[in-house]
DNA sequence: TTTTTATGTGAAATCGTTTTCATATGTTGA
DNA sequence: TCAACATATGAAAACGATTTCACATAAAAA
């Protein structure tokens, strides 16, 4: 079935169908008799065949580092619901935490593949801003910020910064911290900065002895909670910088029996679902990922359809949740 | 940039370009030319143009009712890793939970838009066996067993059957069970069975008045829990068709005071991670979500490269996991 | 009445590849 | 020596749509 036998069938021209579809001149008459064809036959038109004459693909390429994560699987779904009503859709590449392979897709959806990329981000490298920089279709970075550059993300600063309220709220003694590397900016270094503000604030101190840096898992919260209560045993409030490590650093303190919070206070950011599970339940702070990803999704969206014009940085607000693991 | 111009500047003509990068006959002067132009420009192939010339688009579309769930993003990771290296991408249907979605989306794959459709699958409606049986690109069922489709699903039923082995370890007098549609035939239907199957061998019984009917959230089994709880106060164990529903009911039960397992066990289905870090921990079964997405993806590949001359059915095993809800 | 404008139409060019076809040449086997 | 075959090449057709162009016609404006 392609628009030549519709057209034949209709006893129209090829450009006659073309119309029909796309709003184009056409008279009641004929528009008549195509549509009783395109309905007989249930014709629908090549995507290929637009996507090559229009260079319109349709498509939002949407790179990110893993799929099955809390938070990035919402952004996912945010997404989603935002492009679907503009007749967008999603081309999937997860890079499975390799920084290489962001890279990569950045080209290969450069190359007409997809009509905009949405890239969720946690380290930005030099080859990442060169490929950034290079890019001919519009690009949105989601989750972090990246001067120069549209993007949406969160207050993870002053997230930080409120939560860790909750953490010093009865005046602690000996502050922990349990953070990533800060090559991540949103959920390393910029997390980081808020914590010691809120402590500096409240005249209190958590030195590089009483830092300790874990990765994305609950396991690794665990090992590293082992770590900074080994070296500093008179810790009584720790700060994570996601709530999976926080978890984990709540699964070491019962096991050594501190008591969450009489003996040790925990907070974590990013609302995962275990928090509210735990016991303790978990003192947190919640960001709006799916709204974020729809956000996104809107200024790709936006920057397709020529409106537009300035570079735009979205910041997201937050609600601190304060639980049992923090009083 | 386009292979004409490639062409000409390597002194070649299109075709020699083309086969240059399709393993055609070619000298190894020319091989030579076209590899030192192809470098300096970058030159990419239009994909577009490929897919209208071959027919192929290099695509798989992924039909799933809500990405943001542990178990379905698993499935996307597993289908994922499995076709990159192969040179597919996902192309991602996300029908938030509407049946009419699933099939729209099948009709547009279809048409040309994808190589072959992996559909995560609830409940099929005979709208849904029509759109099937019209499909002229190959299809795999991942989650669910039809018959006469190629399908990649879990053992449900004796899933149940096993993990029901914990719940009635202490002979209970009186058994619940917190399930979901029976539309769903995996998660209602099969695992209801494997559950009532293992009470009959123990001489035990749950009566239609014993189960009650939840939705897949947690607050539906908490409102179910209290339903089951109110109408029988003596319930001494509860089968939860998942981890989700499972932590619901403990929820409630540790609201009215009921001690996990000691008054009441528990058990549920899917290993979800919150189930790991309640109190008490979930008993449950661990489905190997990944590595089905990864079998379902193999057996579209498998279709696409033309092997595979029968339909397959393939039944993933399970992992019994003991944790403190049950004894 | 004449000019402008809006509406309607199909032929043909175009998008950027792959593939068929016709045609060579050089090598091998009988 | 001749047929058979593998290797090599470019011209041109094909994939299936959209869009430009030239040309109508009818209605509105001057």
């Amino acid at each position: 079935m392609n628009i030549s036998e519709i057209a034949e069938m209709a006893g129209v021209s090829r450009a006659a169908v073309s119309r029909y579809f796309n709003n184009g001149y056409i008279s009641e008459e004929k528009r008549e008799q195509i549509r009783r064809v395109v309905e007989e036959t249930g014709y629908i038109p090549s995507a290929q065949a637009q996507m090559l004459r229009t260079k319109k693909t349709k498509l939002i390429g949407v790179i990110l580092p893993k799929i099955d994560s809390e938070s990035v699987s919402q952004m996912v779904a945010g997404i989603g619901g935002a492009i679907r009503n503009a007749g967008y859709q999603i081309l999937l590449a997860d890079t499975e935490n390799d920084a290489k392979k962001e890279i990569e897709y950045l080209n290969i959806f450069d190359n007409d593949r997809v009509d905009g990329v949405i890239l969720v981000g946690t380290v930005f490298t030099k080859a990442h801003k060169k490929a950034l920089k290079e890019l001919k279709i519009p690009v949105v970075i989601l989750g972090q910020r990246l001067g120069g550059y549209n993007c949406v993300f969160h207050d993870d600063s002053m997230a930080a910064a409120e939560v860790t309220e909750l953490l010093v709220h009865e005046r602690p003694n000996c502050v922990g911290y349990v953070g990533v590397t800060s090559q991540d900016e949103a959920a390393g270094k910029h997390r980081l900065e808020g914590f010691l503000q809120t402590l500096e604030k409240h005249g209190l101190d958590c030195g590089p002895q009483q830092r300790v840096e874990a990765d994305f898992t609950l396991m690794s919260g665990y090992e590293k909670a082992k770590e900074l209560l080994t070296k500093s045993p008179d810790t009584d409030a720790i700060f994570c910088s996601t709530d999976t490590i926080a978890i984990g650093v709540l699964k070491y303190l019962r096991e050594i029996g501190k008591r969450v919070p009489q003996d040790v206070a925990v907070t974590g950011i990013g609302a995962n679902k275990m928090g509210d599970v735990t016991t303790p339940t978990l003192s947190t702070v919640k960001f709006f990922y799916q709204e974020s990803g729809a956000e996104a999704a809107q200024m790709i969206l936006d920057a397709l359809d020529g409106r537009q014009a300035a570079v735009k940085e979205l910041k997201m607000g937050y609600t601190v949740i304060e639980r049992e693991s923090t009083r």
